[in-house]
DNA sequence: ACCGTTGTAACCATTATAGTTACTACTCTT
DNA sequence: AAGAGTAGTAACTATAATGGTTACAACGGT
């Protein structure tokens, strides 16, 4: 199957690299130490900027931080960098035959399951934060 | 973003039809209830198989349940349809530049992470039996 | 004015999905 | 023995997301 895209976990990467960094991150620095294409890296800190994660000096270059990395949680970066599409991390068959009593309820039943299942890893990523995460490897 | 493939929505619904059905399900029943090609069917029907849920009679036709509904899970059913690539929900880029600390310590500092979040998930759908389910709409 | 940077658009190769056609093998019924 | 209906699979297709790439315009400091 498909798995959640890299762009969470290259997210991840280069926020924490923006608050590990003494010096001024650039897209090409930060693609350097991701090992990627600057463009994906700039892509996806367009995201982060939307998100209101991170500002970005245009022109001159370099990125920094918003909120503390204290206040930015696995689940910031992963609703930023847009990664399950509908916010719905289970995709559900559309249209069942409506005749069937099976058809005409397992749409309703099984989306509340599956929510609940998508809030309980949610949750989870709440809890880690970004400063819990970087005080692994400065 | 890719969400989870529909096989497993459409594997519980499949499941769901033969506890509750009276009758025989064949695949092309089932597949008028889902509203689908027999064939998607029957494919999900032979990684259902596979990991011990129904047993299927060739020639003749017809599906049955290897298990009750209540010892069976939405785990067990995501679990065999095999909906997420190598048991990893989330995918971490690879190759990140070695000679940087963050570059160094990302993957195993994140997977740690993305591990527990997707446990949080799973262990929810195992909280969740088909008789659960199909209580709903019997 | 120049240079390095950011912001995008456009394109491409790869891959998973889900539907479809077609064919073989199997079992029961007649 | 033959036929009808079903399961099992292979092969092909269209669609879409991903991630990398090139190219270029806009911006800001030296």
């Amino acid at each position: 199957m498909k798995q959640i895209s890299t762009r969470f976990s290259i997210a991840v990467h280069t926020l924490s690299l923006i608050a590990v960094s003494p010096r001024e991150c650039t897209g090409d620095y930060i693609a350097g130490s991701v090992n990627t294409n600057p463009v994906v890296i700039r892509r996806i800190m367009g995201m982060l900027k939307k998100a209101g994660l991170v500002e970005v000096r245009p022109g001159v270059g370099g990125a920094s931080l918003l909120k503390a990395p204290e206040d930015i949680t696995l689940l910031d970066v992963y609703r930023a960098v847009d990664v399950i599409e509908d916010n719905q991390l289970f995709r559900v068959h559309e249209g069942p035959n409506v005749q069937c009593p099976v058809g005409r309820n397992i749409e309703s039943a099984l989306q509340s399951e599956l929510s609940e299942a998508q809030s309980a890893m949610e949750h989870r990523l709440a809890q880690t934060t970004l400063s819990r995460l970087i005080e692994r490897f400065e």
